[in-house]
DNA sequence: TTGCTAAAACTAATGTCATTAGTTAATATA
DNA sequence: TATATTAACTAATGACATTAGTTTTAGCAA
């Protein structure tokens, strides 16, 4: 194709398309030379559109969070608050992550974690954490500490389970969903 | 230095300096480049000792997995099982982390999760945990998803921590104490 | 002691990356 | 209609891993 086509490309079709590779392949797999000859161009194309890989790979990582947020709070709507909402929270979040194991990778591995869009995107999903234990009449800094705790379980469980770190014939489902109850149980007075 | 110097490195010291290259400077600056210039070698020269790039990966994370049980092991050391050895697991968990940053990215990344060596160096964690929780009196089952979900919130907690995903600034250490606590708590009948 | 083997360094070359600079053609705008 | 901008391109550079083939010397056997 010569210079200028008719239909350009624009971000979000190389967002879909970087996700997509990713997903299928593994986030290892995100790179200006994979990106372009999937998009049918020539890798200095991209820097039209992003600032290079580490550009790309912070766009992914917002892009990321964003879409689990979505996933987390789509479920969380209609359940009441308490371990009923917990336990959606968690098990969305699972989910997103097994659905979307290369974009994952992406939504907690910015380039530079304190980079101000990531942290607002992360910060929404921590709101919805907050608002689900309510209930439980913890103080703020109490909340925060138990928000702390609840993403590390989310987080390491999947993080584990997608690197095969859990070597025993044991449902994981089951572990996942005894460990977030057992968490809950132990965060009430 | 010309070919076959007097005194040839071993893997051990070649082990040493990929450690320290990933602790001081972040673990993707272990690159056959950088630890040749480390080592005052030229790259091709570690084909000598190691099975390229992902055979020095491959054995840094056993390398960090045996270090890490090394640690934990210690520490549990002389604890009476149950509450008291979980609290000093954890916390000698987190600490080996925060001292080992680089390193410890290492031992929950190896190329293959279901390499043999790798897998048998993390069983050994896993048999200090179950040892922890011997007093729980949990079935085999019940104690296979315990010890997944103490795993996941170490982990979890660790990996948030080294990415700077927490945010708000609220003591850290008391937070995966709390969480830990909360774990234990839930664990009980 | 001498000669051989194998180890551990080396140089040179290849291929894959990301990235920069400069070019071109077609769309969008004035 | 003329111009500016956009989005593609080619060409070149430098970092990296890796392979092939070479060289020197340490360690061992005859």
């Amino acid at each position: 194709m010569s210079p200028r086509p008719k239909i350009a490309l624009d971000k979000n079709t190389i967002m879909l398309a970087a996700a997509e590779l990713a997903n299928e392949n593994g986030s290892e797999y995100v790179t200006l030379a994979m990106l372009a000859k999937k998009l049918n161009i020539k890798p200095p194309s991209l820097y039209n559109h992003f600032d290079g890989l580490p550009g790309i790979k912070r766009e992914l990582a917002i892009y990321s969070l964003e879409k689990l947020y979505n996933s987390l709070a789509k479920e969380a709507q209609g359940k009441s608050q308490g371990d009923e909402a917990i336990m959606a929270l968690s098990q969305a979040y699972l989910t997103f992550a097994r659905k979307n194991p290369g974009l994952y990778d992406f939504a907690l591995s910015a380039p530079d974690p304190a980079d101000e869009f990531v942290h607002d995107a992360g910060r929404k999903i921590v709101g919805l954490v907050i608002s689900a234990i309510q209930p439980f009449g913890l103080k703020e800094e109490e909340a925060i500490h138990a928000v702390r705790g609840l993403r590390s379980l989310m987080h390491g469980f999947t993080s584990l389970e997608q690197k095969g770190g859990f070597g025993m014939p044991l449902d994981l489902d089951e572990s996942y969903q005894l460990a977030v109850e057992a968490f809950i149980k132990g965060l009430k007075k």
